[in-house]
DNA sequence: CCTACCGATCGGTAGG
DNA sequence: CCTACCGATCGGTAGG
């Protein structure tokens, strides 16, 4: 069945010539797809509103391949495993919830040196506590922001290695919290030992993705003062 | 193998003959199964922990069947849907968890009217709202409850009608709590607004199912206290 | 990244 | 409640 002048392929010489090469697989790209990261961040950000929306299990790789338009092998060109792509969901946003935590509580300290008098220096825990809650309901509850609720709700699906790899982010990012409780306890203002308070604090602001509704109810700044008011007594 | 005697069987006659019926299928109770409604439960009570477990996508109906001994279409003899199955894991964890509060909360009386002074009528609200939290953590974290956390992190897995039915009763078993909390706000022991103080802080303990270790750590009586110290302020 | 495909598993059923 | 089985779906792969 083979033409004669495909036999050039089994001569090992014409193999390595130079001007034979071309990137087989993959066509150039053309105006409307780039083949940089830009197609994986497409089925990253599509599998985490999947995986969010339906759940990890009953979300096939199938609905994830056909969300970007591709077909139901093409996933795994980018992602070893179903289970690689879930993992990849869940890091990308512990490194965002970390990122924009940081930026949240930075964003705290300029407001204490430029304005002393206004933002007394025992005020500070009570200003930071304030943006922690508004950052992590950020995180929770932001436009487009699916990928921590994935890593909240579904990480009983991930491998235990997989597992503890996430769990150090999830440490990192908790951290944050335990020196100001510590503060704010020990000026009578949050009531409960530190430990147990950040839990169930945390436990709060994360069961807010199962009833809040961006469309009605209160907004973001609402929420975090409800939470203040809740968790914080007066002095 | 038969021996001779066993031909009667072959024989129509015989076979009509009242002495020789015979409830084919199921064996008459033996010692140690009843045929009743106990393997109905043993069912349900195998589902609810591997639902809990796994999740409900990640538990195969083969996985129930095995773990009370059954073959792997018999669950379907009890149980027309693995649905089905679930939403009476859920049904049964509500109504189990609304007797509870209810109990708890007529526990609560007979302690302010036989010690009136011991328990002034103004520490009411405060009782209950112990009882509620403490019924609550038995309900979601107690040995064996496994239905009540199912039937909050899998609800998803669940209908559109079915889903409708279950908000019913979780309205229900809500709707104790916004008297209380309405008495604490009025008198200054809640600071944030009852409606979104009953979401965050049914958050908080719901979220405990993730955390808590009944093995280490803290007691359900800990964990009350620390609600309590969270939430409420002192007058 | 597509085409074509495979082995495994799963919910569910017929008939007894 | 068991036996034997089916159709559908799914994660994943070879080869291009």
């Amino acid at each position: 069945m083979k033409p004669p002048v495909s036999s050039i392929k089994s001569e090992p010489v014409a193999a390595l010539d130079p001007v034979i090469r071309r990137p087989r697989g993959r066509p150039r790209k053309t105006e409307d797809e780039r083949d940089d990261g830009n197609r994986r961040q497409q089925l990253l950000t599509a599998a985490a509103r999947l995986f969010r929306d339906k759940g990890f299990d009953a979300t096939s790789t199938r609905d994830i391949a056909a969300a970007v338009g591709m077909h139901s092998g093409s996933p795994f060109y980018h992602f070893k495993s179903k289970d690689a792509l879930l993992y990849a969901v869940m890091e990308e946003g512990m490194h965002a919830a970390i990122a924009r935590q940081a930026r949240a509580l930075q964003g705290a300290r300029p407001d204490a040196v430029m304005a002393p008098k206004a933002a007394p220096i025992a005020d500070a825990p009570r200003v930071q506590i304030r943006r922690l809650i508004r950052a992590h309901f950020d995180t929770l509850l932001g436009p487009g922001n699916d990928f921590v609720p994935v890593m909240l709700y579904e990480h009983r699906s991930l491998g235990a290695g997989q597992r503890a790899s996430l769990a150090k982010l999830q440490v990192a990012y908790e951290s944050a919290w335990t020196p100001v409780l510590e503060a704010l306890h020990a000026s009578g203002q949050l009531g409960a030992p530190v430990k147990l308070s950040r839990l169930l604090m945390l436990g709060a602001l994360n069961w807010s993705v199962q009833w809040f509704d961006r469309k009605k109810g209160s907004s973001l700044d609402e929420l975090t003062e409800a939470a203040m008011a809740l968790f914080l007594r007066e002095s």
